[in-house]
RNA sequence: GCCGAAGUAGCUCAGGGGUAGAGCAACGGUUUCGUAAACCGUAGGUCGUGAGUUCAAAUCUCAUCUUCGGCUCCA
């Protein structure tokens, strides 16, 4: 009998028969591991070298380095709901015979079913029907069990079946490569792996029904994705779905209301924000906090007008491209005349470049502005703060030499992670964002351009020590982009900062400058947001930090508490004072007991309350309280603001 | 834009064919208070909007607007 080599993840070798199973691997080792063990990852043996993650029972019939995954491994949990989307897909065809399915994969959180459930309804009462089904097939303990059938096999069984769906992904697949997977009743076309059964699946919650095109694409027929979650334990879903009541506390768009951020009205319009006194003083902070570090990178601040001629948007491409889908354009008495909001700065900052003649050596030349931007965007996107129709950007643009570029790059980069450290963003993804490699047409300029920028982006990050993931289809239509990814408390992604090199926009609006060698050349361009825009800045950050914005950030730094209505006037002095040193502050001079004061500060936030009564007044005093922590101690006034001075300025 | 859900007082929510409710906030008064919610009182709503069914609609139907969860999109 045949013998194979299994190399265990801490690099030592067992021997097993060959067709060892996974689980018999697991056994060998420890019976804990046994229990626990839900899948495998085979060939992991080099570090650079991603294994397959194969299901326990299958067997191994080579040498092979393996990992045996348990819930405490990505690999495990990702079998763990991939097999609970089948017994999803199970409890549904017993309770809607005939439903058709389309995919049903694992994601970062629980697993998503697509399925086409005809004309009939599906909705939270449904949800919890198809839940208790769950529970009771899971209960039945059913195996997985994989078998390889031929195409021919494949294609047999779902045309009987009459799932079209299925047909068209086996359609996609070579012959020889096709496995069907079966717990109880019910088989599935799938790669795997599983677990082993259902019965480890223990705690079942079906989260939500949404719309989702077949494969993604809007021209399809809308399925049902149906979206759970699933825990080997009763308590890890509790705790779970606690976490998300958690999360939900601080979503900005509650949070926003609540501390008195931002507002929507109807009557101004969707999507279309207005700042209130509070959160504007916040967004005026992050702006200072830009234009100081722009400054100092050597960038010169410009304003341009909110609209634009249509040529403008001709000339830069970005008419063909959006026109349609933006806001319409703005007609004047003269029938010939037409505007567009802007939906972006570029254009306009083309036109400063052009204002003069520009020698080599005034490259780069780095305009940046505010610029409030109008986009069209589609009803059902909009999404509080972090997708609107009229935002903020924080935008620049450099126009420097081809030689110039990765050097600015970097320094692009640069100010971009400063501005995140500086808000305690560190958990962010640096994204390379490049062209849909099967859809060129969708983008302008020569590839020869394309490939050149996609390089310096590469470079300037490899050269920052940047980690990227490159990912395709998310270029601009001009160029390839790096950007910054962070999540909010839910866990979805957003794009903030953003750098793009765009070799296309300089050529269309004929810029130039004249070099060294006396010729005309034409110069690169850098787009870049740090921010990415304001609205969608500040709305991630509220997420962060959970309203408990950083002294130097909050729009009320300060309370002053007196401890009665006799205080007030000492009160009104310490707020007076306060005011002379730039901090902002608001004086509660209600007929409230202390008790009160504090706990009204405390829910909104506010990261100081000075309180004064009798003591301090006579001392000349006051008695510091910190939000979150508590009693400071009494001190003079001048102590507080010298202590906590470097707190209240703009990072630097 | 598409699929699904929801909209009742400033906020959080109850009610569910027969006179519109609570807590907090607001306003008036009492109290003058020492580190997370004092007490009493007053006022506040065409139940998102528009049609329809009905003797009667916040409640049932339809349409529409907005919001929420996804999809698609994101210069």
């Amino acid at each position: 009998m045949s013998v194979v080599n299994i190399t265990l993840p801490d690099g030592s070798s067992r021997q097993y028969p060959a067709g060892v199973k996974g689980i018999e691997i697991a056994q060998s080792i420890s019976e804990g591991l046994a229990r626990n063990a839900l899948s495998i990852e085979v060939n992991a043996c080099l570090p650079d070298r991603q294994g397959e993650i194969w299901d326990l029972s299958r067997p191994i019939n080579t040498d092979a380095a393996i990992k045996i995954f348990t819930w405490n491994d990505k690999g495990g949990k990702y079998a763990f709901w991939h097999s609970s989307a089948h017994l999803f897909a199970e409890a549904l065809e017993a309770l809607y015979p005939g439903v058709k399915f389309g995919i049903g994969p694992p994601i970062e959180n629980g697993f998503y079913y697509d399925v086409d459930l005809g004309d009939r309804p599906f909705g939270d009462e449904e949800l919890a029907a198809v839940e208790k089904k769950m529970v009771e097939l899971a209960k039945a303990n059913s195996t997985f069990v994989r078998r390889d059938v031929s195409k021919k096999e494949a294609i047999d069984y779902f045309t009987k079946k009459g799932d079209e769906y299925k047909l068209e992904l086996i359609d996609g697949l070579a012959d020889g490569s096709i496995t069907f997977y079966q717990q109880g009743n019910f088989v599935d076309l799938c790669r795997g792996p599983h677990i082993p059964s259902t019965g480890p699946i223990k705690a079942i919650k079906l989260l939500s029904v949404a719309g989702a095109y077949w494969r993604g694409d809007e021209k399809n027929k809308m399925l049902k994705r149906i979206y759970g979650i699933t825990f080997p334990k009763q308590k890890e879903l509790d705790e779970y779905l606690h976490m998300l009541e958690e999360a939900k506390k601080r979503d900005h768009r509650k949070l926003g209301k609540e501390l008195e951020l931002f507002a929507f009205s109807e009557k101004v319009g969707m999507g279309l924000p207005l700042w209130l006194p509070k959160g504007t003083i916040l967004r005026e902070r992050l702006e200072q906090f830009m234009r100081r570090a722009q400054i100092r990178a050597g960038y010169d601040p410009v304003v341009t007008p909110h609209i634009g001629s249509k040529q403008l948007y001709v000339t830069s491409g970005h008419y063909e491209k959006y026109g349609k889908d933006s806001f319409q354009p703005i007609h004047t008495p003269d029938e010939s005349e037409e505007f567009l909001l802007k939906p972006m700065n570029c254009p306009h900052h083309c036109e400063i470049y052009k204002v003069k003649p520009r020698s080599y050596k005034d490259l780069p030349i780095r305009l940046a502005e505010f610029g409030t931007v109008y986009r069209y965007e589609q009803s059902g996107e909009l999404h509080g703060l972090t997708r609107v129709r009229g935002f903020t950007q924080d935008d620049a643009h450099i126009f420097c030499r081809p030689d110039q570029v990765k050097d600015e790059f970097i320094k692009v980069i640069d100010l971009v992670l400063f501005t995140f450290k500086s808000l305690g963003f560190e958990d962010y993804t640096a994204q390379v964002s490049l062209r849909d490699p099967e859809n060129k047409t969708k983008y302008i300029g020569e590839d020869a351009l394309w490939e050149r920028a996609e390089r310096e982006i590469q470079e300037a990050a490899d050269e920052r020590g940047l980690k990227t993931i490159a990912v395709f289809g998310e270029a601009a239509f001009y160029g390839p982009k790096l950007d910054f990814m962070v999540k909010d408390a839910l866990g979805r992604s957003w794009q903030l900062g953003t750098i793009q090199v765009d070799y296309q926009l300089p050529q269309r609006f004929e810029l130039e400058y004249i070099g060294s060698d006396n010729q005309k050349h034409t110069p690169v361009m850098i787009h870049r947001a740090p921010f990415g825009s304001m609205e969608r800045f500040v709305a991630v950050l509220i997420e962060h930090c959970a309203g408990n914005f950083p002294l130097w950030l909050a729009p009320e730094q300060i309370a002053v508490l007196p401890i009665s209505e006799r205080f007030n006037e000492y009160g009104q002095q310490v707020l007076d004072t306060l005011k002379n040193s730039d901090i902002r502050g608001f004086l509660d001079d209600r007929n409230e007991k202390i008790g009160r004061k504090i706990r009204d500060a405390e829910v909104n936030k506010v990261p100081f309350m000075l309180l004064v009564g009798e003591k301090e007044v006579a001392e000349g005093k006051v008695a510091v309280r910190k939000h979150g922590q508590g009693d400071q101690g009494v001190m003079d006034l001048k102590e507080f603001v010298e202590r906590f001075s470097r707190e209240f300025a703009l990072p630097a």
